[in-house]
DNA sequence: TCCACGATCGGCT
DNA sequence: GCCGATCGTGGAG
């Protein structure tokens, strides 16, 4: 249960992506241990990519994206979710991969807590989106920045995945550079998001 | 200073 | 399939 060194993220954003497929998300806190496996992911391009937070420059809220890779990016989206990224390449240039959906595996109940279910509650239900997920592993505004080779969060390594069972699509809920193909998912595994 | 909108989700039709 | 919740962000003026 080694955590991935510096060197894997500071690749290329489309290499990472990919290969992030099948990694083991760790969580800890207060003194419990969240994981889940990485099953879908989507890599963002900065300033060449029309539908990267980072396409207009730096600003106060995308600034971890511009961090050498091996960091977190956590936004505040729709006035109520947050999504995570995790930061990849070289400092000065903005590259991330939002992770869209886990499977989880350890600390499932704590995850439940987390998600404070009203309604039905599924297993699938409980990881399967990029807000999901933060919302499971209580990631939120004061983890933006933490540091992947440190406590809080990090990334260790799991299963190999096979090249023939990730599929390469479009990005989703986006409305620029529809075309670009950056969305990397395990094929049919239950927790991918639909569409 | 203002204000439209968003890398979403869950509930409803 | 559609729509509302809810508010920080940043581009426009």
């Amino acid at each position: 249960l080694k955590r991935l060194p510096r060197s894997f993220y500071t690749r290329s954003a489309l290499t990472v992506a990919r290969e992030l497929l099948g990694k083991i998300l760790v969580r800890k806190i207060g003194g419990k241990t969240l994981t889940g496996k990485i099953v879908e992911v989507e890599a963002y391009l900065g300033e060449s990519d029309p539908a990267s937070h980072a396409f207009r420059g730096k600003t106060e809220r995308n600034s971890v994206m511009f961090r050498a890779g091996g960091y977190l990016y956590v936004y505040f989206t729709y006035g109520m979710y947050f999504c995570s990224n995790v930061v990849t390449g070289q400092e000065g240039i903005a590259r991330a991969v939002l992770l869209r959906a886990i499977e989880p595996l350890e600390g499932i109940e704590e995850m439940k807590k987390n998600r404070g279910f009203t309604g039905e509650f599924t297993l699938t239900n409980l990881t399967n989106g990029p807000a999901k997920l933060c919302e499971a592993l209580h990631i939120r505004r004061e983890q933006n920045g933490a540091d992947l080779l440190g406590k809080q969060i990090f990334i260790t390594h799991g299963e190999n995945v096979p090249g023939k069972s990730i599929v390469r699509t479009s990005r989703i809920g986006i409305n620029a550079a529809k075309e670009k193909k950056w969305r990397f998912y395990i094929k049919d595994n239950q927790w991918v998001s639909k569409k």
